[in-house]
DNA sequence: CGATTGACTCGTACAGTGTACTATGAGACA
DNA sequence: TGTCTCATAGTACACTGTACGAGTCAATCG
């Protein structure tokens, strides 16, 4: 515990909360292993953040940290470059789909939705459907990056879970015989929905 | 304190939940309330459920409780008839979305995920592209539910959520004129976002 | 009949949580 | 030197999930 640590701050509180959360998950977090991790008093957060659920939201929007790509004559493209890197943001923290529920706009979020605004305007759609677009791609990955993050199981799981399927009854046989759990190509699904999605939107 | 209190059960149990849950949302959901409610002992409960995460996922699952609907001729209001349901089961308690996170497959969700697979094949989705299809519609619901339980802010919220954005540097031109949080019609996007997403998956 | 077993109920206790309150020191300026 | 503000903490409290073990009561068996 040299006291050459640096001040305590802001930055370096959420910095923590960052590696605490990628190495220990969501329930991980304790205000008193954040102090220990930063060498400080477990009170001397408080100063800087106004409570546990303010660090939460912090590190969620921290790692949504987002380097404004530069735009191609190709808008589509540029709209799947965009929700890719969103959603592997999230996945670089498997936590972060966990706290999905609480409503977060922080810069980060935001930049990331104004930059898909502006890519959908640039594709043409139309002013009217622009809000429909935004949300049901937000929407969308949303629900691709929590459906990942929650199914992602082992191999081993993986097979247990389509047993337990198929044990539950045989009232299931649609899902059985495409063995939906088994299939783990969690990027191409995600890519082939996104491509469902953008067709339906080109054709307004 | 009546002592003719019905045996205690798991049905009793994650009832009481669900009644618990919709008085005062997740964090109000504790085993010493839960005992409370049900006239027993905190303990008790542990004989009947393993631990306070099981009557969460049996709490989620029963309020997705499905009634298989009859198919009519026109597979896709089949579909979106389905997903509909989905999604009004879950705001009707809206602390559901806050679950989604944990990974349940239970009865009820196999139900309705077979049902969905039944009305695509019908669709004509190729046998290719039916996970996928799946997935994607699973995605879709689940994001936009949560989405909506976690923005649907009172009206005054709303204001000073736009207003926040608009003060955050001008830096958010496009988002800022679409009145993107002003947008309350939550219903009719999740409708024409659906649609977007048909549209696209009826073009194979 | 008493003894035994099993299903079920629950009080106590413990380690751990977030955070309110309060006290303390460090520099800056008068 | 004395204040004042910023910043750091220790202590304490109410509350959490749940391990442990002791209790109850009905059914079963010898």
């Amino acid at each position: 515990m040299s006291d050459a640590e640096p001040a305590l701050s802001r930055e370096r509180i959420i910095a923590a909360a960052v590696a605490l959360l990628d190495a220990h998950g969501a329930s991980g977090l304790t205000m008193r292993k954040l102090a220990d991790h930063l060498g400080c008093g477990v009170m001397s957060l408080y100063w800087h953040v106004k409570r546990k659920e303010a660090v939460l939201d912090l590190a969620l929007d921290a790692v949504l940290a987002f380097n404004q790509p530069s735009e191609t004559a190709d808008w589509r493209a540029d709209i799947i470059h965009l929700l890719q890197d969103w959603r592997r943001a999230m996945l670089r923290h498997p936590w972060s789909a966990a706290l999905l529920p609480r409503q977060v706009l922080g810069a980060n979020t935001l930049a990331r939705l104004e930059a898909l605004s502006h890519a959908l305007s640039r594709g043409g759609v139309a002013p009217a459907d622009l809000n429909a677009a935004i949300w049901s791609l937000w929407n969308y990955v949303m629900g691709a990056t929590l459906t990942f993050a929650s199914f992602n199981l082992s191999a081993a799981d993986r097979v247990a879970a389509q047993q337990r399927l198929e044990d539950l009854s045989g009232h299931h046989p649609t899902i059985t015989q495409s063995r939906l759990l088994l299939d783990d190509d969690w990027d191409g699904v995600f890519a082939k929905g996104l491509g469902f999605l953008l067709d339906g939107l080109a054709r307004r």
